[in-house]
DNA sequence: AAAACGTTTCAAGTTTGATCGAAACAAAAT
DNA sequence: ATTTTGTTTCGATCAAACTTGAAACGTTTT
């Protein structure tokens, strides 16, 4: 045996072991699923992944140990879901310095560049695309990494019963580019939702926006789609 | 062959490869070292991950081919420094998450807890301190993730030659806590080393504070060490 | 010109850990 | 009660990749 870097890096965090958990490509898959903030079931993630059962069950129980995940049993069911935020946040700044697929540069997945959640806010190319209009539209101004509500933009969102808060600036990893995070993300998010204006694709992050939602994108917050 | 997970996230950064460059031992030992902002040549990089020339040549040359990394040859030697301040983003907000080492839990090496810099700025101990002392001083205030000088703190940086910029708030894995990152961090920072306040430790990411630093510190920024 | 040094390339050996079949377990459905 | 379904545990297999010795390459020193 000899001696092995852990001695010199004793009293710091596992810095290795963290990203290695997140390195192996089965559970990557799994992590970025549950980055929509949902709960899912074992079965489904392993079908997810392409994995058989076994596999996925035994991903997950080190995603467990690890605290990176955390699970909810529900009859025969297992839900897991990231643990905290502090993993969502580091998966995002993974992606920022991940390479992109370099083959089949078409996109094969529009919808999934179009619109998804980014944890439990909106992202993607509707992300961003929301995020100017309102910095256009002069509904929030923006200070480096933070979106600040104007008078306008509270008066706005209030009147829709959208809880005006601070928001986050988040770096989006398709389009490179900071759409609204934060507590005021997920309040708008929330509302989409509810409003059915964008629904959720099947077992996905992806968001579809639906015809009542293009007018009302359109009507209430000037979108153009 | 059976329908791999890249399937299915094609289009989406590819996370795992990013990761799992992070995840071995090795070259999480040498990102780590890379973090002070240092450029360091092949063969310390290897003697301080403990392993031979050839095998950190190797561990490099991926992370090369993986922009996680530039280099820059002089003569014989090759220095290696982190590509840009995205991966040292990546690696923080790693470390967030990343379980400490379990075993020891007395800290081993307290002046890695005590002061050092990640990526540019001042981190540690000693920076949260610095952080904490300058906002109850009324020198900077803060909006969540932003640091801006007041007019008091724009004349008293002004006076010793440090440029009053902004900051960005930069979450610490040793103690929890924000301090104080982005330019002005990297300012106060360059400061404190010209005037020989702090030094680093050899090959370490440490800093030590000097006795002229311990009365400095007091009487112009008012600390408490 | 020769020797020393820092680094990389090549070609092994070796280990880690991901995978799945089989089986066990638990809850729900019949 | 029996079957079906969702999940985990066990054991064996296998592939990916980390490791180092040997050697080559380029630069500096003597």
């Amino acid at each position: 045996m000899k001696v092995t870097q852990q001695e010199i890096a004793q009293h710091e965090p596992d810095l290795s072991s963290a990203a290695a958990l997140i390195g192996e490509p089965t559970r990557a898959t799994i992590l970025t699923a549950l980055m929509t903030g949902l709960a899912l079931p074992a079965g489904e993630l392993a079908e997810l992944a392409g994995v058989s059962p076994q596999t996925a069950s035994m991903h997950l129980q080190k995603l467990l140990e690890n605290n990176m995940v955390s699970v909810e049993t529900q009859g025969r069911h297992r839900y897991y879901r990231l643990e905290n935020s502090d993993v969502a946040v580091a998966l995002e700044a993974l992606m920022v310095i991940a390479p992109t697929q370099p083959k089949k540069r078409q996109l094969p997945n529009q919808d999934m560049c179009y619109a998804r959640t980014c944890y439990d806010h909106l992202a993607g190319w509707l992300g961003v695309l929301l995020c100017q209009t309102m910095l256009e539209n002069n509904w929030i101004t923006q200070q480096h990494l933070e979106f600040t509500p104007t008078e306008l933009g509270k008066n706005k969102l209030a009147s829709l019963g959208i809880q005006p808060s601070q928001a986050r600036a988040c770096l989006d990893w398709t389009e490179r580019r900071h759409h609204i995070g934060g507590e005021l993300g997920r309040n708008i998010t929330t509302y989409l939702l509810e409003q059915k204006w964008v629904v959720r694709h099947t077992s996905s992050r992806a968001l579809r926006v639906t015809e009542k939602g293009i007018l009302g994108l359109r009507d209430v917050f000037g979108m153009r789609l």
